[in-house]
RNA sequence: GCGGACGUGGCUCAGUGGUAGAGCAUCACCUUGCCAAGGUGAGGGUCGCGGGUUCGAAUCCCGUCGUCCGCUCCA
């Protein structure tokens, strides 16, 4: 399929069977801005709940935090986003381009058009979205609603580290929305204004920092991985010495062979001790630790891997979007469309499917739907053909389909269809569970 | 922000001045009973939004919002 078609055909799935809908579509719609259907919310849950359960869960070493979005204006100018997210912009009036206006006397006139003293008055681009607490709007009372998840980690590392009695190497996991005046959003749900983050501060002695760079770069490749993107459209990017970031001394972008090319997918960056230390200066707070052992004050480097939540989600579901030719019955082919999502991020695990509506069989269907619906989100549909409704659960990946029969009556056993191999297994109702669970489903 | 294209029912699209159509999807009933699209019927759009021209506009003009592509930008 041509790379322009996925793109295309995966918003178009997307909006057809509720995964993202473009958000106040009554109104036209409002640019940058997309709202998670009733699939869709469960499948971004879906990616939250695995990183937070391999991040958090899973270690010993991280613990969790949710911060607010609105901080103290301090908070800004300490970690240089006030200073560095404002970017007096200008475009020149002839050949269109547009400069830093601070950089002009560098690049001189338009090296498209040659003129000099046609640029528009500077105007600045601030990329935090500011707004006023309290009924009055004045200077005193401005806020920003947070440009990343990070500070709100950063300025709890003494509250977090004292209480959870947490000793570096350890860090702080935090999942929720961030905020930032793009000028240029777009390509779905890759680039919003509002959007969410996964992001982990690991705080380490300043000495081991370089090795734990390199461990997060590869325990974030590896969880793309193994959450079934194919490694041909993953790669690790450090980034070049002049793309680095004013707090950081080395980054490395996972990044994702999106349909228009390479984009990130989430950045690891050894962010050193530069924002401890700027919100030491700034809040007059010591924020180094102590070190029994060898006896000495440090304060940590900070390690960090930023994710995008809404990115993975749409890599996750352009990687396992798949068109097929299926065998027909009357030798005929057929196409099916089916979302390859691994399980633990399919946003229905399983389906259950009676092979008839009559009332014969709605009393065993209710059953077994009780029954599995205290372990996963499942699905229960009776209308139309058996094979029309694995179509249907094939396109928005749920794994596996139970069917019941009017053998099942007489049995207690049922069919299981599994999406990826179209094979069907006869089981027990009493070895279901089982059954569902060993297929990674639960 | 600039340039270009586009915006018709849930989706894909036809309709270029005389009060809107198709396929798919959805729902009901029937049929079928393990891999979609068999039958009958039903619901659903005033053509992104606002204004203008006209006796009359989805169809022309202006504005606006939104989408896509290319720039620009992008911690």
């Amino acid at each position: 399929m041509a790379k322009t078609d996925l793109m295309e055909r995966v918003v178009n799935l997307s909006k057809r069977r509720g995964l993202v809908f473009p958000s106040s579509e009554i109104y036209g719609g409002f640019r940058s801005t997309w709202d998670y259907g009733p699939l869709g919310v469960l499948l971004k849950r879906n990616v939250k709940d695995a990183w937070w359960r391999s991040m958090v869960q899973e270690r010993d070493d991280i613990v969790g935090l949710d911060a607010a979005i609105l901080m103290a204006p301090r908070v800004w100018e300490a970690s240089g986003h006030i200073a560095t997210f404002t970017d007096p912009l200008v475009d020149c009036k002839s050949c269109k381009e547009r400069f830093r206006a601070d950089q002009l006397p560098e690049s001189g006139a338009c090296p498209k058009c040659g003129n000099k003293d046609t640029f528009t008055e500077a105007r600045n681009f601030n990329l935090m979205f500011k707004t006023h607490v309290g009924p009055v709007e004045e200077g005193a009372a401005v806020a920003y609603l947070r440009p990343e998840t990070a500070q709100g980690i950063l300025v709890n590392f003494a509250n977090v580290q004292t209480t959870s009695r947490k000793k570096p190497p350890f860090g702080i996991a935090q999942i929720g929305k961030s905020f930032r005046n793009e000028i240029t959003p777009g390509n779905f749900i890759f680039r919003t204004r509002e959007f969410e983050q996964m992001e982990m501060e690991f705080f380490v002695p300043p000495a081991d920092a370089p090795t734990w760079y390199e461990y997060w770069c590869e325990q974030r490749f590896a969880w793309y991985l193994d959450l079934g993107i194919p490694e041909e459209m993953l790669r690790l990017r450090p980034h070049d010495a002049d793309e680095l970031s004013h707090y950081s001394v080395g980054t490395s972008d996972v990044e994702f062979m999106y349909p228009w090319g390479w984009g990130e997918l989430e950045g690891i960056a050894n962010r050193t001790d530069y924002d401890l230390k700027q919100h030491s200066e700034f809040s007059g707070q010591d924020l180094s630790y102590f070190d029994q052992e060898s006896n000495e004050h440090y304060v940590p480097y900070v390690i960090e891997p930023a994710a995008g939540a809404d990115r993975a989600t749409l890599a996750f579901l352009l990687a396992a979007y798949h068109e097929e030719e299926v065998p027909t019955a009357d030798g005929k082919v057929d196409k099916r469309t089916v979302l390859r999502l691994d399980p633990r991020l399919a946003p229905t695990k399983v389906a259950v499917l009676p092979l008839s509506k009559k009332d014969t069989l709605m009393p065993v269907t209710d059953r077994v739907a009780a029954d599995l619906r205290k372990h996963a989100m499942i699905d229960v549909d009776v209308a139309g053909s058996i094979g029309k409704r694995y179509r249907r659960q094939d396109e928005v990946g749920t794994p596996l389909c139970v069917t019941i029969d009017f053998d099942t009556l007489d049995d207690n056993a049922v069919t299981i269809r599994d999406r990826d191999t179209m094979s069907q297994e006869r089981v027990s109702l009493d070895r279901l569970l089982d059954v569902v669970r060993d297929r990674g489903v639960l």
